[in-house]
RNA sequence: GGGCCGGUGGCGCAGUGGAAUGCGUACUGCGUUGGCAUCGCAGAGGUCGCGGGUUCGAGUCCCGCCCGGUCCA
């Protein structure tokens, strides 16, 4: 037999595979007795209370345990990863550890830092978050524990064989498991667009770990084999260390302290050890995805441990919420440890939500504990194995109260909303809240069913919360069709260009190199030309493509655009295209780079600037260099007002002109992270074996394609413009450099030079100036409405007088231009208020027509209807108009029938008065 | 990145296409009072987020943008 799965060592040891009954996959082991396979739920957990292993582990033994074997048998232990993939587009965080060597190293296109290697990769997955606390097992962040071996082509490390092999001596010698409880199960895994064969490793019904054979690429659901096979294994530090102590529950196993600190605040009992034994037995039996089966789960313990399920559900539910408070505020600070701010979108987004669902658990459980004084707690026991997060763990406390106060918030403006509704539902003799509220006040308003609940039963009104409701918020979302991709341009280059020798970039050697003669190895229909080497800098890390000329034979070209696939660099030429072969001589366009090179210098210095005054929590996410102004965008949790933008101005400056050399080199990747740590990718990790590194002095270090000046004197100056708020979470700085920023600072002079001679005072006075000009306006426009009030007084008066009797009334047209129409308004209800007997109808005449129609009390009473007045006349003049009795008004565009209405008028009233 | 809710005096909010006498609160003055609270009277305070469009007429309807909130990936 020649399967992947029949390793030398179950042949040395004896192991017999074995076909489950139950679940109908293959499994080895050394136990004869064994029928069923040892997984969930054909078996049940067996070592709760009932270790396979006598020890005294911690977190810290089993995980160095596990490290030092395998640098013991030849592998290079790797420093963690941060827990925020920002080296990846596809996902926000890092879900195991393969998730650090994907796409470059798995793709061959990267060599790994070391071969093989091992790691133990803090991971974080949100999927299962609603399972936290009630099924013993699940965590939103744990340790995976890696060994892997990348095997390229015919250079093979190592395969199944041998990780079986380490695997097995690992857990019998340095673990202490005796052979006979490990369990192999025959698997295949699937993810991320891979596949390979796999075997789950498990010890009385707990699976520990997982060892994948990833060898193939999942192409139109085909396994397609790759000439690339990586051993990913995967080992549960946390579910190792539950297994090692048999504690009801992996919390207890690894939150001890926190657990014990909640349940004293909350004044709580230690939970009855065997009610969450056999919870955790019994929810690996059953998929917990829905409340029925949550249900059913109380039901089934209740009646093991004969107890009623109401009372059952009272005893488990506080231990349950004190559970999955611990774990996520313990993702919690690995998320904003590694730099992720609370915010409403991304990554950002997932740690709102795991504060939120802590608070919500505070709050549910009475607690009124600041979240801080816990995380706080969590920070102090984590930094004995993470020492990083000491010094940001202040930082991580002011955002945590920041986010604890937004929610306060929330709720407050919730409270008042749904009063608010109640009061009106009663108003309307509906006593019941819509679902489709409750879902609205839930996806609008941040309001939980239980929460609108609480405040609407107070105010009388009922709330029945449906059991499909996030199913029904769910549903909101469902997109009614995806986006079409962009279109494959540079795709469809890549192919053309393969085969063709790596461009010797000449920008790396000399910076400063302005032109150069290369030979052309490549043109492509379209005028894409590639050269053997090249001066010109390629579009990338938000630095944009150089210009220039490129002389040949042809004449005179010039290169529009720069860009790069993979280690090739492509120009794009307008006019004259070289021919294939020939050798052409080239120059930068000199002025725009060397803006660029001064942007791109700033850049760094404004991201250390701001990280200064700001703190350890400032990041960049997203940066993009121009010739006129820079953006460089950071994470903060709050707006940044002036002074705060001015003490990043002037700090930048300050450090600009002490003109710190800028010095670049091509470092190792492990070394480099070693010495700098992972601040290097600020702008997401680059790939390679060796990293570019760019460090001004001790101010900042990055990871950085760009092309820099060769010390921060050259930048010049740098003028921030101004801040912007991108994201909840997200500041946008704006800035101007060198050159650029002064011609920015001569405009903004202009415009003061221009106000004051305006104004006619000092630069220095404009703002008093203009302040009094403003009061004079104000006054002045008051004072108008004064007069127009007096004059509408006196014109009333002789209009009065003037009035043309008709049938009794007394009835007045008046016509002014239209931009008096306020003043007409006006004067109407003098009128009416003055004349009961009054019938005006005012024309307020320009590119248009405005009526207004005032009725006295007597003429009303008598059926004179002012709305009524308004909408004939208004439709003669070819438009509409209405109102009520004593006030009508409408209008038409037919200007010049205005005076020939007035005739109409008399025939109206006194029809309207005859009625 | 997408969905939804919102933006009107300092603050909290009303406002069926037809007058912003807007409402509550805070503010100023006067009165009531030994003083405070209370109460009464008067007053001041508005680019209805911005820009287009439809209309005789837009806070209100349509489109775009800005800002805030929230949920989802």
């Amino acid at each position: 037999m020649s399967s992947i799965f029949d390793v030398e060592l179950f042949g040395e040891k004896g192991f017999k595979r074995k076909k489950c009954p139950t679940c109908g996959r293959f499994f080895w082991t050394l136990n004869p007795e064994i029928e069923l396979c040892g997984d969930q739920p054909c078996v049940e957990y067996s070592f709760l209370g009932n270790p396979p292993v006598q020890s005294s582990f911690t977190l810290t033994d089993v995980r160095e345990t596990f490290l030092s074997f395998f640098e013991e048998h030849g592998h290079e232990r790797i420093g963690r990863y941060p827990v925020v993939a920002r080296w990846r587009d596809d996902v926000f965080l890092v879900g195991a550890s393969i998730y650090d060597f994907q796409p470059w190293v798995t793709s061959g296109a990267v060599p790994p830092p070391a071969n093989p290697l091992t790691i133990s990769q803090p991971s974080i997955r949100l999927t299962d978050i609603d399972n936290v606390g009630r099924t013993g097992r699940h965590l939103t962040e744990f340790e995976m524990m890696a060994h892997h071996a990348f095997n390229f082509g015919d250079k093979e490390i190592y395969w199944n064989n041998r990780t079986v092999e380490l695997c097995f001596d690992l857990f019998t010698d340095r673990i202490g498991i005796p052979s006979d409880k490990l369990t192999f199960i025959e698997d295949l895994w699937q993810g991320g667009g891979n596949a390979g064969e796999d075997f789950e490793v498990l010890v009385d019904g707990c699976e520990i770990a997982t060892l994948v054979f990833m060898q193939y690429k999942v192409q139109n659901g085909d396994l397609v084999p790759m000439s690339t096979k990586v051993v990913d294994t995967g080992y549960g530090l946390q579910r190792i260390l539950w297994l090692t102590k048999g504690t009801p529950t992996i919390y207890d196993a690894i939150f001890g302290d926190v657990l014990g600190f909640l349940r004293g605040e909350i004044g709580l009992g230690r939970p009855e050890e065997q009610i969450f034994l056999e919870a955790s037995k019994l929810s690996g039996q059953m998929e917990l995805s829905s409340k029925e089966s949550r249900s059913k789960l109380r039901a089934k313990i209740a009646s093991r441990i004969d107890i009623a399920p109401d009372e059952l559900e009272s005893l488990m539910h506080p231990h349950e919420l004190v559970y999955a408070i611990a774990d996520h505020t313990h993702a919690l600070i690995f998320m904003m440890g590694d730099g992720v701010v609370p915010s409403n979108v991304g990554a950002g987004y997932l740690a709102r939500l795991l504060i939120r669902k802590s608070l919500r658990y505070f709050r549910e459980l009475g607690l009124e504990l600041p979240l801080r004084e816990l995380v706080s707690r969590q920070i102090q026991t984590l930094t004995l194995d993470f020492p990083e997060f000491k010094e940001i763990s202040d930082e991580i406390l002011e955002i945590v109260d920041v986010e604890e106060d937004r929610h306060r918030q929330v709720l407050k403006r919730g409270e008042v909303l749904v009063r608010r509704i109640a009061k009106d539902l009663q108003g309307k003799k509906t006593s019941k809240i819509p679902t489709g509220r409750l879902v609205e006040f839930y996806d609008s308003h941040g309001l939980t069913p239980g929460f609108v609940k609480d405040i609407a039963e107070g105010q009388g009104v009922q709330v029945s919360i449906p059991e499909d409701f996030y199913a029904q918020v769910a549903a909101r979302h469902e997109k009614p069709k995806s986006e079409v991709e962009d279109s494959m341009t540079f795709e469809d280059l890549g192919e053309k260009i393969s085969g063709i020798p790596p461009t010797k970039l000449l920008f790396y050697e000399d910076p400063y190199l302005d032109s150069f003669s290369a030979k052309v190895l490549k043109v492509i229909d379209n005028g894409w030309v590639v050269l053997d080497q090249t001066a010109f800098y390629s579009e990338g890390g938000g630095q944009p493509a150089d210009h220039g000329i490129m002389k040949s034979a042809q004449g005179e070209g010039k290169v529009e655009n720069t860009q790069r696939i993979g280690n090739t660099i492509l120009h794009l030429l307008k006019d004259s295209v070289p021919a294939v072969g020939e050798t052409v001589s080239c120059v930068v366009d000199w002025d725009r780079r060397k803006r660029l090179m001064r942007s791109h210098t700033a850049t760094h210095i404004v991201n250390g600037a701001a990280r200064r005054v700001l703190g350890q929590h400032v990041w960049q996410c997203g940066a993009q260099k121009g010739l006129d102004v820079n953006r460089l965008d950071i994470t903060h949790h709050k707006h940044l007002n002036a002074e705060q933008v001015k003490e990043i101005e002037m700090t930048a400056n300050s450090f600009l002109v002490t003109n710190t050399t800028v010095n670049v080199s091509f470092v190792p990747r492990e070394e480099a992270e070693q010495k700098y740590g992972f601040r290097l990718y600020q702008g997401g990790a680059v790939p390679g074996r060796e990293i570019r590194v760019v460090q001004i002095g001790d101010w900042e270090v990055e990871a950085c394609g760009g092309t820099h000046c060769r010390s921060t004197g050259e930048v010049g100056l740098i003028k921030l413009l101004r801040s912007e708020r991108i994201q909840d979470g997200v500041e946008r700085l704006v800035y101007a450099v060198g050159p650029s920023a002064v011609e920015l600072i001569q405009e903004r002079d202009m415009l003061l030079e221009t106000a004051s001679s305006l104004l006619g005072v000092p630069i220095l006075k404009v703002d008093s100036a203009l302040e009094s000009v403003l009061d004079i306006n104000r006054n002045t426009e008051k004072r108008l409405r004064q007069v127009e009030g007096e004059l509408s007084g006196l014109l009333a008066s002789s209009l009065l007088e003037n009035a043309e009797e008709v049938s009794g009334f007394k009835l007045i047209t008046y016509s002014r231009p239209l931009e008096d129409i306020d003043f007409l308004i006006d004067l109407g209800g003098v009128l009416s208020q003055r004349e009961p007997k009054v019938v005006s109808v005012l024309f307020a005449v320009g590119d248009t027509a405005r009526i207004i129609v005032t009725v006295g009390d007597a003429a009303v009473n008598s059926g004179i209807h002012a709305g009524k007045i308004a909408e004939t006349l208004s439709k003669s003049l070819g438009g509409g108009g209405g109102g009520k009795a004593d006030f009508g008004q409408g209008g038409g565009p037919k200007v010049d029938l205005v005076s020939k209405i007035a005739s109409s008028l008399e025939e109206l009233i006194r029809s309207q008065a005859g009625s």
